[in-house]
RNA sequence: GGGGGUGUACCAGAGUGGCCAAAUGGGGCAGACUGUAAAUCUGCUGGCUUAUGCCUUCGGUGGUUCGAAUCCAUCCGCCCCCA
């Protein structure tokens, strides 16, 4: 495989179609790099494998020497971000934007060299439009173009209601690609319209127009949406070992081919043997284990992954009790003041999130076990002695000590 | 500026005087099963010191009524249409 051919493996869109042999060749006659950039919205900054899928591309760039510019949303955040029906967010303070790009860009790492990107602010030349600047830069676009984009089109015939500043969102975006004159922007499918409209102005300003490129976008966990934070699918990138092996097993077995190609870093061979593993009639379930561990090396390590396994394999597939790990509980840190407690208080200050009807609930559905006895009045009382082993759902494993 | 509509639990969305802590779906939680935190099936899904009990909830406030998510007044929010 050439260069050529890996830096569009996986890609979505390549908008133009051959544009970017056309932008490398450029490249290595102006004999320069070429300027790859990727923006985000300092409002989440939790990054997860969704975002990884775009982040191993950038990396490949990296590799080859180009130069990545990582450009913060930071005018954006401070109006507020629109997008999302009727809660519009609180716009950020300076120093919230500040810790959120820190924590993003200390994510980014896991995956490129951060030390090699250039970090910029989009506030610092956004901030300094005037509004003639601004007059002229929303001539260049027409309505009708954006209200064919999908989003805006749906909401529109929907009815639901489109806020006149969120129609400035892809011009501001795509002027960020003027400003910094970037020969590829990169995004999630997603990121299309808003690519191109810096595509646009970057012509309309005499600019080479960017390249676009944009990876699929990787489902999340319920197997329907795009992993995204708020519809709570994701894998993140900072996510425990343990975490990622279990979320990793509870995707919908569909879900395999998709996280096979988008979220381990298995080479072509190694993908094809798993697939045809598949097909022969393996137990999906090994399969996914096998990506589960692949995840975990990429964002812990080797020894994470196997002990992720063997605590999934201890935890949810063995059932013998006394097997599993016991969360140790030291019996002072409840605070009771007699040796003995009723079921339902102790559950309630094991697990203060959960209200005491929710525990009455649990104890009613059998979800409440101590010392291998299931549990069924929420008012027996419990002896408050080392050893006690609790059960509290499928997660919740505790021992007093 | 004029007219119309709408506001219900985590979300979507029924309910138009008592049978409403409020249908249904999604989500979530739990159980069974499967040696997957998958699929499938089942149950639960406002809170409360123990409950054929009490308290809080149907945009806010104030009324009518024995009784209101449901009727009236007023205020607020949101949406659409015409100009």
């Amino acid at each position: 495989m050439n260069h050529l051919e890996q830096l569009q493996a996986n890609v979505e869109i390549i908008l133009p179609q051959n544009g970017l042999e056309q932008k490398i060749r450029q490249a290595e006659i102006e004999n320069r790099k070429l300027v790859i950039k990727l923006g985000f919205d300092p409002t989440a900054p939790d990054l997860h494998l969704g975002h990884a899928v775009v982040l191993k591309k950038l990396k490949q760039f990296q590799d080859l020497g180009h130069q990545i510019v990582i450009i913060v949303g930071s005018f954006t955040a401070r109006i507020g971000d629109p997008t999302g029906k009727n809660k519009s967010r609180k716009p950020l303070s300076q120093e919230e934007v500040l810790f959120n790009a820190d924590t993003y860009i200390r994510q980014l790492s896991r995956i490129i060299d951060v030390d090699r990107c250039q970090i910029r602010f989009n506030s610092d030349w956004l901030d300094g439009l005037g509004f003639s600047e601004i007059i002229q830069l929303l001539s260049r676009v027409t309505v009708a173009q954006l209200l064919h984009r999908n989003d805006f089109n749906k909401r529109f015939t929907e009815n639901t209601p489109i806020a006149m500043h969120e129609l400035m969102y892809p011009i501001l975006q795509g002027f960020d690609s003027v400003h910094i004159q970037c020969d590829i922007e990169m995004g999630g499918t997603d990121q299309l319209f808003n690519c191109t409209m810096g595509r646009q102005l970057q012509e309309s300003h005499g600019l080479d127009p960017q390249i676009v490129m944009c990876m699929p976008l990787l489902r999340g966990l319920d197997g329907k949406e795009k992993m995204s934070k708020s519809l709570n699918n994701i894998i993140g990138l900072t996510d425990a070992p343990n975490d990622m092996f279990g979320k990793t097993m509870s995707m919908p077995d569909e879900l395999i081919a998709e996280y096979l190609d988008l979220a381990t870093d298995f080479g072509p061979q190694e993908k094809q043997v798993l697939r045809d593993q598949l097909a022969a009639g393996e137990n999906p379930m090994n399969i996914k284990k096998a990506i589960a561990r692949n995840i975990i090396r990429q964002y812990h390590d080797k020894e994470s992954a196997e002990a992720a396994e063997q605590y999934f394999i201890n935890q949810f597939q063995n059932k013998g009790f006394d097997d599993k790990s016991f969360e140790p509980v030291a019996i002072g840190s409840i605070g009771s003041a007699s040796e003995r407690i009723p079921l339902i208080e102790l559950c309630h200050r094991l697990k203060s999130e959960e209200t005491r009807s929710s525990i009455r609930r649990m104890i009613a559905g059998g979800a409440i076990q101590v010392d291998t006895v299931r549990a069924s009045d929420p008012n027996q009382l419990i002896e408050l002695k080392p050893n006690t082993k609790i059960r509290i759902g499928k997660r919740t494993y505790i021992e007093l000590i």
